[in-house]
DNA sequence: ACCGACGTTAACGCGCACGTCAATGTGCTA
DNA sequence: TAGCACATTGACGTGCGCGTTAACGTCGGT
């Protein structure tokens, strides 16, 4: 009775696209420009996006669309993601110390920009909550002042 | 001794751009959209920048450098600014309160408007925040481990 | 084997937010 | 009044983040 078409735990990249909210351009856009490492694909070709890429495109759309970050710094940070990733993989495998600690520190080097280029936007953010809080404040006391209007939550 | 051209408290928009940290281009562009009420002129055309307009720009500046927001945001943003300023500026002239107060239950609710989608910004910011201390802490807590290497501050 | 839904790459197009000339005019100083 | 820095208005160019179309291949049911 179902009409997707099923291939184990993977969908193709009309259900990704639908499930994700963005277009399938803009997935294999991603794909072109490395923000999302190449999916698996079936015999003939067709993408298959695992549960892992649809999360990853998630976080990608909540960083573009909310935070508004160019893909660019996307990438920045989910490279950083990706040293994690890789380093767990590598984990059990030969165990270069040495060289697992340097690309350690290189991540760690990076998410630490990443939180301090945050920290930055978040206090420049609540400045200018508190700005719009306050200039709310002055309109609802006019409003109650003139017409007896009442006044919403405030934070 | 100076060699700045000096018309009272105005900028010429060399002067203009360099303080806001923006280009000339921009800041034409910025009045071009509507972003900025156009600037006063001197007889021969020349802009002249009032420390009002220059706060402006550095408004607009930080919105969209530091928050990401669109140009058409940070317009939608500064109209409900503007809708104050012209509340004040009618202030004392012929008031007719019905019409003042239905303006303001406008601006009102724009600034609401701009008030939630903030907050939900922040929140996702936030998260987003959380998740990259808590990989500095894994990378740190791992360098420890390895290196004997010492972490830094925390938020 | 066929067929329609679904997918593929390649290429061009578009809106935004400016950058970058070019041609010309203005302001101030010497 | 000459000269040079600084400004003005076009107009075209650019990079990003996709949208759209064209020509074609694949999948899965009948």
């Amino acid at each position: 009775m179902s009409n997707e078409p099923r291939h184990g735990e993977f969908l193709q990249i009309g259900e990704a696209a639908e499930r994700t909210g963005l277009t399938q351009r803009t997935l294999r856009y991603y794909e072109e420009k490395g923000l999302l490492s190449p999916p698996q694909r079936m015999d003939g070709g067709f993408r298959l996006y695992s549960g892992t890429d649809l999360e990853r495109l998630g976080r990608i759309r909540e960083m573009k669309d909310l935070l508004g970050f160019s893909l660019a710094e996307i990438r920045e940070m989910l490279d950083a993601d990706e040293v994690r990733t890789q380093i767990r993989d590598e984990w059990n495998r030969d165990a270069d110390v040495a060289e697992k600690a340097a690309k350690l520190r290189v991540a760690r080097e990076a998410t630490l920009h990443q939180l301090q280029l945050l920290d930055a936007k978040m206090e420049k953010m609540a400045a200018l909550r508190d700005e719009l809080a306050e200039r709310m404040a002055k309109y609802d006391a006019r409003l109650l002042e003139w017409t007896g209007e009442g006044a919403k939550a405030k934070g």
